[in-house]
DNA sequence: GAAAAGACCTTTTTT
DNA sequence: AGGTCTTTTC
C-alpha cells in the first residue's frame, strides 16, 4: 500500500502519525483540517484497527458527508467508520437503549418550533401569564440550562426569586410533558444519552470498548453536555483527538464553551499539541487582513497563519449610499465579472439582509440560492405532512396530533381541541386516547370519530413512505389546504412533491445498504438536517448565507455585505467584551472564506424593520491596515424605493452625523470613545433623563464605557453611561 | 367555526 | 415592512 501521508506537509504528517493518547490539533482556517482527519483515520486503519472501532464526530451533516466522501476516496472504497454529528450519533444510540429511561424507541424529535408549542401549552396548564414567561424566552432559557447540564431540580435549588421559582416549575412541567409525548427536544438528544450512560455503566462500556479512536471536529464549538459525552466515551482508551480553532469559536450563544479547547491540555494530561498554521486557501492580502483583525482579541491562543500564495488582490472596500445601492452593486458586479456563479458567495451577519440582495440578483438574472432562513422542513405544508407521519409513528405525540387534528379543516375547532386537551391532561392520557374517548365529554363526536378512523386507517396502511405520504394527501384531501392563490398553491404543491422525492431517495439509499427504510429513520434524518447540509458546489448559482452557515466552506469570490456598526458587530454585542470578541471571530471566519477576492460593502442608510437606520462602517474595518485595502466608491445607481425621495433620506443626517464615506476619510467611525468617568457607585440614588430617580444596581464595564443597571421602583433598566444622562442625587 | 381585522414582534447567529 | 398570532365580527 502506498504511503498514506505522502501528500501531507511535515506538520500534518506528524498529526496523522500521532495516534495514541490525547491530541489537540489547533488548525487555523484553511489549513487542511479535514485532510488531516481523513488521512489519520486511514492511517489508523492501515495500522490494523478495524473501521468500526473508529468514531469521528462533526457538527453538521454536511461536514460528516464531506468527510465520508473524502475518506472513501483515500481508501478506494466504502467503510464502516462512524462519522456522524453529535445529534445523529446520540439518536442512534438512543433508538437502541432509550427504553431503559422509560421512553419508547419510537420517540419523536422536536425542533425548536415544536418545543415552543409544547412550552406554550405547559405555561397555560400552569396558569402562568405568558407576559411573565413567554414560550419563546422559556425555550431559550431551557436550552441554555440544558447545554450546561442543569436539570429542573438543580435550577429549583438555585432559584432565588419568585420569577425564577416559577420558571423552575415550567421547566419541570415541560420535561414531564416531553416524556408524556414520548418526545425529545434537540438538547435532550445529548442529555438523555448522558443520562443513559450514567445510569447504565454497562451500556457505556459497550461504546467505550467499541470506539477505540475518537476524533472530534470543530471542538471549539462543543458545549458542556457534548464535552461530558466525549469525556465519557474516550475515558477507556483515551485515544482522543480534538480538532479546532479557538479563533473560529462562534457559537458561544448556543452554549459552546471556548474553555473546552483552551483548557484541553489541562483536562487531558499528556496531551500532544500540534498547530497547523499554513493556510492553503487565501491569497496573502486576504489572509493578512484576517490576521490583523483577529489579533485584537485578548482571549485566544497566540498564533498567526501564513501562506505561500501570492499577494493577490487587495481587499475591496465599497461604500454605498443605501442598502438598495449596495444590493445593486453586488448583483451587477457579479454579473459583469464572475461568470462562474458557483464561485461567488454573498455573506451577511443576519438573515434579514438577504432580501435586498435577492431583489437585485433577480433583476439582474443572476441565479442564486439562499441557505438558512426558512428551512425547507419548516414550511407549513411540509410540517403538516411530517406531523401526520409523526403521529403515525408515535401516536402519543400530542404536539403533532394537535397540529393536524383540524388540518385540513374538518370542523374540529379550537374550543373542542382545548376541551380534549384539558381532558387528556386531567386523565393523564395521550391526546389521541382522549380523542378516542371524547364521547365522555358530551361532545358531538361524529367529526372526531371520523378523524380517529382516518388515523386508524392510515396506521394500517402498508406501503413505502412515499406511498404513505401520497395516501395521506389523498385521504385528507390536503390539497384544499394549499390556498386559492394559484402561484402559491403551485409552489406548495412542488414542495410536497419535493418531500415525496426525498422520501423516495431515502428509501433507495437504504435499499442500497440492504437495510429496511423505517419511518423512524426517515423522520430522524429529516429532523436533524439543516439547509446548509444540502449545499452543493458547482451547481451554477451564487450562494447566499449567514457567516455562521458559511463556516467550513470556501469561495473564490466573497462579498461580505452590511459591514457596519450595529450589524457586524451587532448592537447587542456592544455592552460586553466577550460578545464583541465573538463578533470579531465571526468576522475572522467571514474573511477567511475568501480564496481570491474579498469585497466588504457598507450602506450608510438602510431600511430595517420598516425604519431607516444610519450605520457607520464596522470597527473591524479599521483593524485592517490601509495598505491591504482598495477603496471603491460607487455612484448611486438605483432609484430609491417607491415614494421615498433619495434626497429626503439624506436630509435626515444632522451635520454632526453625516458619515464621511468617501475613501477612508470617515474619521469618527464610532460614537466618540471619550473616556467615561462615573460619579456614582452601586447603591447610589441617581436621576436618569427619561425615567427619573432610581437606585444603581450594577455597573458593568463595557469597553471604555459602562453598562449601568438602574432600579426605578421595581422597573429595571439598563443604560450605557456614555449615552445616557445619569447623575448622582 | 371561519373570515377579517388588529396586535405584536421581529432580526444574531442554529444542531 | 411583513409575517404570525390573537381578537373580533359575522
Amino acid at each position: 500500500m502506498s504511503d498514506i501521508t505522502k501528500d501531507l506537509n511535515q506538520i500534518q504528517r506528524k498529526a496523522v502519525l500521532h495516534t495514541e493518547g490525547p491530541l489537540l490539533l489547533l488548525s487555523g482556517a484553511g489549513s487542511g483540517k479535514t485532510r488531516v482527519i481523513t488521512h489519520r483515520i486511514a492511517y489508523i486503519m492501515e495500522q490494523g484497527t478495524p473501521d468500526y472501532n473508529i468514531l469521528a464526530i462533526t457538527f453538521t451533516n454536511k461536514a460528516a458527508k464531506e468527510m465520508k466522501t473524502r475518506l472513501e476516496s483515500i481508501l478506494n472504497g466504502p467503510n464502516s467508520v462512524w462519522i456522524s454529528t453529535f445529534h445523529s450519533l446520540c439518536a442512534r444510540i438512543l433508538r437502541v437503549h432509550i427504553d431503559k429511561l422509560g421512553y419508547g424507541s419510537n420517540f419523536t424529535i422536536y425542533d425548536s418550533t415544536d418545543s415552543q408549542r409544547l412550552l406554550r401549552e405547559c405555561i397555560r396548564e400552569l396558569n402562568i401569564s405568558e407576559k411573565v414567561h413567554s414560550a419563546k424566552s422559556a425555550a431559550n432559557k431551557i436550552s441554555n440550562l440544558k447545554d450546561g447540564l442543569m436539570s429542573p431540580a438543580d435550577y429549583e435549588r438555585i432559584a432565588t426569586d419568585i420569577k425564577d421559582k416559577t420558571f423552575a416549575k415550567i421547566y419541570d412541567h415541560y420535561q414531564k410533558a416531553l416524556f408524556k409525548n414520548n418526545a425529545l427536544d434537540f438538547d435532550d438528544i445529548i442529555l438523555k444519552t448522558l443520562e443513559l450512560f450514567a445510569n447504565n455503566p454497562r451500556v457505556l462500556e459497550i461504546y467505550q470498548n467499541r470506539f477505540r479512536y475518537i476524533m472530534v471536529d470543530e471542538y471549539q464549538d462543543t458545549n458542556i453536555a457534548q464535552y461530558t459525552l466525549i469525556n465519557m466515551l474516550a475515558n477507556l482508551h483515551k485515544n482522543l483527538c480534538v480538532v479546532g480553532d479557538d479563533d473560529q469559536s462562534i457559537y458561544g450563544w448556543r452554549g459552546a464553551n471556548i474553555r473546552n479547547i483552551l483548557d484541553f491540555e489541562k483536562d487531558f494530561p499528556g496531551t500532544k499539541v500540534i498547530k497547523l498554521e499554513q493556510n492553503y486557501r487565501s491569497t496573502e492580502y486576504i489572509l493578512e487582513a484576517a490576521n490583523c483583525v483577529i489579533r485584537n482579541n485578548i482571549v485566544r491562543k497566540d498564533k498567526s497563519l501564513w501562506t505561500q500564495k501570492p499577494k493577490g488582490e487587495k481587499v475591496i472596500y465599497v461604500t454605498n449610499l443605501n442598502d438598495i445601492d449596495e444590493g445593486s452593486f453586488v448583483a451587477k458586479t457579479i454579473k459583469d465579472n464572475y461568470t462562474t456563479y458557483s464561485d461567488v458567495a454573498v455573506l451577511y451577519r443576519k438573515n434579514s439582509l438577504s432580501r435586498v440582495m435577492e431583489d437585485h440578483l433577480v433583476r439582474n438574472n443572476v441565479p442564486y440560492k439562499v441557505f438558512g432562513g426558512v428551512r425547507f422542513y419548516d414550511r407549513k405544508e411540509i410540517k403538516d405532512i411530517l406531523a401526520y407521519l409523526t403521529v403515525l409513528h408515535n401516536p402519543k405525540d400530542g404536539v403533532a396530533m394537535r397540529r393536524i387534528v383540524n388540518v385540513p379543516k374538518r370542523g374540529i375547532g379550537s374550543v373542542t381541541v382545548d376541551k380534549i386537551a384539558a381532558f387528556a391532561f386531567q386523565s393523564e392520557i395521550s391526546f389521541f386516547d382522549a380523542l378516542k374517548n371524547s364521547s365522555q365529554l358530551g361532545l358531538k363526536t361524529k367529526k372526531i370519530d371520523d378523524f380517529v378512523s382516518l388515523i386508524e386507517h392510515l396506521l394500517e396502511f402498508k406501503g413505502s413512505i412515499s406511498q404513505l405520504i401520497t395516501e395521506i394527501i389523498k385521504k385528507t384531501d390536503y390539497e384544499q389546504e394549499l390556498g386559492d392563490d394559484p402561484i402559491e398553491h403551485e409552489g406548495r404543491l412542488e414542495n410536497i412533491q419535493e418531500l415525496i422525492n426525498k422520501a423516495t431517495e431515502f428509501e433507495e439509499s437504504y435499499e442500497d445498504k440492504e437495510q429496511t427504510p423505517t419511518l423512524a429513520a426517515f423522520l430522524e434524518e429529516v429532523s436533524l438536517v439543516a439547509d446548509i447540509d444540502t449545499y452543493d458546489k458547482d451547481k451554477g448559482y451564487v450562494s447566499l448565507m449567514t457567516v455562521h452557515s458559511a463556516k467550513g466552506l470556501e469561495f473564490p469570490v466573497v462579498f461580505l455585505v452590511g459591514f457596519e456598526e450595529g450589524i457586524f458587530p451587532g448592537q447587542q454585542s456592544y455592552t460586553n467584551e466577550t460578545q464583541l470578541e465573538e463578533e470579531r471571530r465571526l468576522c475572522y471566519v467571514a474573511i477567511t472564506r475568501a480564496i481570491k477576492v474579498l469585497y466588504l460593502t457598507t450602506a450608510a442608510t438602510r431600511l430595517q424593520n420598516g425604519r431607516t437606520i444610519h450605520n457607520m462602517p464596522s470597527r473591524f474595518l479599521r483593524e485592517i491596515p490601509e495598505e491591504l485595502i482598495e477603496n471603491r466608491t460607487v455612484k448611486p445607481i438605483m432609484p430609491v424605493k417607491k415614494g421615498i425621495s433619495k434626497f429626503a433620506e439624506i436630509k435626515k443626517f444632522t451635520d454632526e452625523k453625516v458619515p464621511k464615506i468617501i475613501g477612508r476619510n470617515y474619521k469618527p467611525l464610532l460614537p466618540p470613545p471619550k473616556d467615561v468617568t462615573l460619579d456614582f457607585d452601586v447603591g447610589d440614588t441617581v436621576v436618569q433623563g427619561k425615567y427619573g430617580q432610581g437606585t444603581v444596581k450594577e455597573i458593568y464595564p463595557a469597553g471604555k464605557d459602562y453598562e449601568v443597571t438602574i432600579d426605578f421602583n421595581g422597573k429595571i433598566k439598563k443604560f450605557m453611561a456614555n449615552f445616557s444622562k445619569i447623575e448622582k442625587v
